[in-house]
RNA sequence: GUCCCCUUCGUCUAGUGGCCUAGGACACUGCCCUUUCACGGCAGUAACAGGGGUUCGAGUCCCCUAGGGGACGCCA
């Protein structure tokens, strides 16, 4: 039986990406096709990134796509998507496995004994990858540090003499790669917690996994993989890198430079079916050449021999046809009807919005123009929008690019942190705060007479709030690179 | 820097040695439809990264170069 697994990892700022719904999509197509599962592994363990909240976040996003997932074998006791953190425990009984059979070793080395050492190693210019003989410490500094009761992590072995590895992926056949590339990874951290090699495979076994699709950016520690599914004694599973998506520069897909999130598309009004399709369309096409087709349509002629290997640039203007396709031609008016009202007009939308509405109306009408920016996508704007500004016109951009990078930073999406961080540019670029907002009203809301930016950030969310800003730098011909350079370096001086 | 992957119009792609004078789609331009704008229809501009092989024949196979991307964490 065909069984696959996605990998989600809830993002530091909660978002769930688009690029893991991209993975998901190729593996539902696969198992879906070969009559198997498709299950999800919700990676939680590191706290830094998880909150339940991000977490559900990004499932949420999976459902709303129509990615729904199997509930898979009963290997942690729990039903549906498998947590990590819930069988915490297992990762300690086959690390012990490890350890006993001479395959991974305690670590006692320090962060900054690991920094001396890698720096030591580029100058000399030593390329190879740290192996266990360079960790090794004299053997009563280790009693020592034990005896002291320092943290320590487990790691593994892996050779040190020359030679390569043979990995096979099911697009691009055997690939070989060094083993003087591949180090001692760590496999538990100090806090007794796994790292994805570790839980990918332990996991992997455990689920029943037949064969693993996943983003290109595995492939180098493919082998650290491979190694332990031999420690182990396990079958291993078929591998599959899929290309990675990519700005429009060519660079792996970032929110720096592109909204990422679902959520962003959901609130621009994308239809699920109109975003899986493109996302299908993203190093896949149909043996036909079809560009409008259902999950169905997809599964149905699914072969996983027909991804390209070039990394595809996601193309918000193609996406955005394909979306216009779909209306026109996939749906009544009827179900038109039905869609916006779920999208815009429903009662917890509206609630969103309301409060900050409801003191500026009069009549009922009013509430159109108020609050039409929060239902629009790009903003009617041109460079002469910002005339007449307090902020003079050399800030103006200076203003813009400072909030971006500032909002960029920010680890949780409400008002006060909002508001903490942008006030920070204010008070360095020394503007009355009056003064200083007028631009970001303008950018995000179209207009300085309306609801508070900070308010209205919340609500557009993160994405759509970049997104804004963004637009706006490029309405007043963006900063060229030489700017950017110069205003990276007093950005370094706020941001400290 | 080291290693790995990738390379067809600006973008998404078709293409698995002869059907390729390289096809489709987005975007762009022009024309038609139309009271406007869209939609729709028609047409046009535009690509096999470069160089060597293999072969009767190469976009397709091999090698080299170049370019792009990725990985080198107690992140995933």
């Amino acid at each position: 039986m065909t069984a696959v697994r996605t990998r989600v990892a809830p993002s530091p700022t909660g978002d769930p990406h688009v690029g893991t719904a991209y993975i998901a999509l190729f593996n539902y197509c696969f198992a879906k096709a070969h009559g198997g599962e498709f299950l999800l592994r919700v990676e939680d363990t590191d706290q830094q990134r998880s909150t339940p909240e991000s977490e559900q976040a990004i499932l949420d996003s999976l459902r709303w796509l129509g990615l729904d997932w199997d509930e898979g074998p009963d290997v942690g006791g729990e039903a549906g998507p498998y947590r990590q953190s819930e069988r915490s425990d297992i990762y300690q009984q086959h690390v012990n496995e490890l350890l006993a059979k001479g395959h991974a070793f305690k670590c006692y080395r320090t962060a900054e004994e690991l920094d001396a050492l890698r720096e030591s190693r580029r100058e000399a210019g030593q390329h190879s990858a740290l192996k266990p003989s360079d960790l090794k410490l004299p053997e009563d500094e280790v009693a020592r540090r034990e005896a002291n009761g320092d943290p320590y992590v487990v790691r593994m072995v892996v050779p040190e003499e020359e030679g390569r590895c043979v990995i096979n992926d099911m697009l691009r056949g055997d690939v070989e790669l060094d083993w003087g590339q591949v180090d001692a990874q760590v496999l538990l951290k100090s806090d007794g917690l796994p790292t994805y090699h570790l839980a990918n495979v332990v996991d992997d076994h455990l689920m029943g996994i037949t064969h693993v699709i996943r983003g290109e950016e595995w492939i180098n520690s493919a082998p650290k993989h491979k190694l332990l599914y031999q420690y182990f004694e396990w079958d291993m599973p078929q591998l599959c890198h899929l290309p990675l998506l990519r700005n429009p520069d060519k660079s792996k897909l970032s929110k720096r430079k592109n909204p990422t999130s679902i959520l962003y598309y959901q609130k621009m009004g994308f239809l699920p079916e109109a975003l899986l399709n493109y996302l299908g369309r993203m190093g896949w096409s149909m043996p036909d050449e079809r560009e409008k087709f259902t999950l169905s349509d997809m599964i149905a002629a699914f072969d996983i021999q027909r991804v390209s290997l070039g990394g595809p640039i996601f193309d918000v203007e193609k996406l955005s046809w394909l979306n216009g396709l779909w209306i026109r031609e996939e749906l009544s008016l009827e179900q038109l009807a039905d869609r916006l009202h779920d999208w815009a007009f429903n009662r917890d939308r509206l609630l969103e919005i309301l409060p900050h509405a409801q003191a500026r109306m009069e009549t009922f009408s009013d509430l159109a123009p108020l609050a039409a920016f929060f239902f629009s996508g790009k903003l009617p704007l041109s460079a002469a929008s910002f005339d007449g500004l307090a902020v003079k016109e050399d800030q103006l951009l200076e203003l813009l690019q400072f909030c971006v990078w500032q909002l960029d930073n920010l680890r949780q999406w409400n008002r006060d942190e909002i508001f903490a961080s942008l006030k920070t540019v204010a008070d360095a670029m020394e503007l009355k705060m009056k003064d200083f907002v007028a631009p970001l009203f303008i950018a995000v809301a179209g207009t300085t007479a309306s609801i508070s930016v900070f308010d209205s950030m919340v609500v557009l969310g993160p994405d759509m709030s970049r997104a804004r800003l963004r637009n706006a730098l490029d309405l007043l011909g963006g900063v060229g690179k030489k700017k950017l350079k110069k205003l990276e370096k007093r950005y370094e001086e706020i941001s400290r």
